[in-house]
DNA sequence: CACCAGGCAAGTA
DNA sequence: TACTTGCATGGT
């Protein structure tokens, strides 16, 4: 049993499934892993239901929608003129290289299409690996900041590793799951909002504060 | 008021 | 190659 497997099962015992983007559409989880770029879900949410409302969640409506448009009603995800581009970017290529078909994006083999997506101009790691677990149910590890600061602060990886290097650690600790993945992620996501903040290096009540093996509760 | 949130790309040296 | 900066809204 690994120090990475053995944390999944304490944060899963702590707080529960987290049950992300549960029953929403393979393209809707798609959009929101572009807003969601450094970004509050709250916010998100927000841009989400100002599509949802007037219908504007399908690849064609959003394909058609002048890019000015777009942005103006994604205002709430914040970066909105960015975010914007960036998702007309990722529809212009889908639509040339899928013909517009996220099921057939899908078919296509998983690193091959990795490579594709991170060829879109703001289409960077994290991006490409959500929509590939949480659009594509493809078994990719998803490696965000709270995973960079958690598992650094409790001497796991090291605090100048990029990206690569704990993707793959977590890859060579783990079995290729699919619900692993997306549930390990957001259990990640959920325990560095609550315990694990940027300018709160003490984990006090941090559920991985009492683990043999570790330098913890982190002293400061 | 300051700081943060489920990043990324472009610019600088 | 290794930093730094712009992007922007909404909550605490």
């Amino acid at each position: 049993m690994n120090k990475v497997y053995e944390i999944y099962e304490i944060l899963l015992a702590h707080f529960g499934p987290q049950e992300w983007w549960p029953g929403d559409t393979p393209f809707e989880i798609m959009v929101g892993a572009v807003l969601t770029q450094n970004t509050n879900w709250d916010n998100v949410s927000r841009a989400i239901d100002n599509l949802r409302k007037e219908d504007l969640l399908s690849f064609e409506r959003l394909h058609g929608l002048p890019v000015e448009l777009l942005a103006e009603k994604i205002r709430p995800a914040g970066y909105f003129n960015l975010k914007a581009a960036r998702l007309k970017n990722l529809l212009n290529f889908i639509n040339s290289e899928y013909s517009g078909s996220l099921g057939e994006m899908f078919a296509d083999d998983t690193l091959s299409l990795r490579e594709k997506i991170l060829t879109v101009k703001g289409i960077g790691p994290e991006t490409a690996d959500s929509i590939l677990l949480y659009a594509g149910n493809k078994p990719v590890f998803v490696v965000d900041a709270y995973t960079h600061r958690i598992f650094s602060r409790h001497d796991l990886v090291a605090p100048e590793d990029g990206y690569y290097e704990i993707q793959e650690y977590f890859k060579y600790s783990l079995p290729d799951n699919v619900d692993l993945f997306n549930e390990y992620h957001a259990l990640i996501v959920r325990l560095g909002k609550e315990f694990c903040k940027k300018s709160k290096p003490q984990c006090v009540q941090c559920p991985l504060g009492k683990m043999d093996g570790f330098k913890k509760p982190i002293d400061i």
